[in-house]
DNA sequence: ACCGTGATGTTCT
DNA sequence: GAACATCACGGTG
């Protein structure tokens, strides 16, 4: 039911891939909330030009070489989270960032703190996932594999479809812009608007 | 529908 | 001091 570290231990690019139809649980007082995670990239360290560990370690990365399964996250644009899972062999720095998510638990609790009615627009891109499930940089270095509150699960929900294609937000990265390292659940609607395919 | 812009604070040079 | 793995909003067509 709940992932553990082996899971995270695998390829990166296989744990981006096999994240999809996965459940991702935060439980708060506010109250339980969760979506199907349909969209992921993976950020392959110090060998992919768009990886924040690309450099190598810093202040900022150091979680990304303690062992896999735990919770990087920082701050974009000044005022929203990003939020990805540690991934790979212990001491190689990669992780898979969560894009979207179908909501499936808590849809009223994430309405209220997005401060919207439109399930489709709840959790369609990273900061937005953060917000409505109340993902915060003080859950920095979080382990998804032993918590209670925040982890993931297999319910057994098998995509029908993966589409691949290049990451989003990343035209400063070179040749790394061109990775074909986002996957996303085909026809989807809970998917990022950006690059769908048609 | 697409496009441009402004908001905002941390990290890195 | 620049850059940034974003989002919402207001303009145009």
């Amino acid at each position: 039911m709940k992932l553990g570290r082996d899971f995270f231990m695998q390829d990166t690019k296989k744990v981006a891939k096999q994240l999809l139809g996965k459940k991702l649980w935060h439980i708060t007082q506010e109250g339980i909330t969760a979506g199907i995670i349909v969209e992921t990239e993976a950020y392959l360290g110090e060998r992919d030009g768009a990886a924040h560990t690309h450099r190598g370690k810093s202040e900022r990365t150091r979680v990304a070489y303690e062992d896999s399964g735990r919770a990087y996250i920082y701050l974009i644009y000044g005022m929203y989270c990003c939020f990805n899972i540690t991934s790979g062999e212990r001491d190689v720095p990669e992780m898979v960032l969560l894009r979207a998510l179908e909501p499936c638990e808590g849809t009223e609790v994430m309405m209220l703190r997005r401060n919207t009615d439109r399930v489709v627009n709840l959790c369609s891109g990273p900061g937005k996932l953060c917000k409505a499930l109340q993902i915060t940089r003080d859950m920095y270095g979080h382990d998804l594999c032993e918590s209670e509150t925040f982890f993931i699960t297999d319910d057994g929900f098998r995509p029908k479809g993966i589409a691949v294609s290049r990451r989003i937000g990343i035209d400063y990265a070179k040749e790394a812009r061109e990775y074909p390292l986002r996957f996303f659940i085909k026809d989807n609607k809970y998917v990022s608007k950006v690059l769908k395919t048609k």
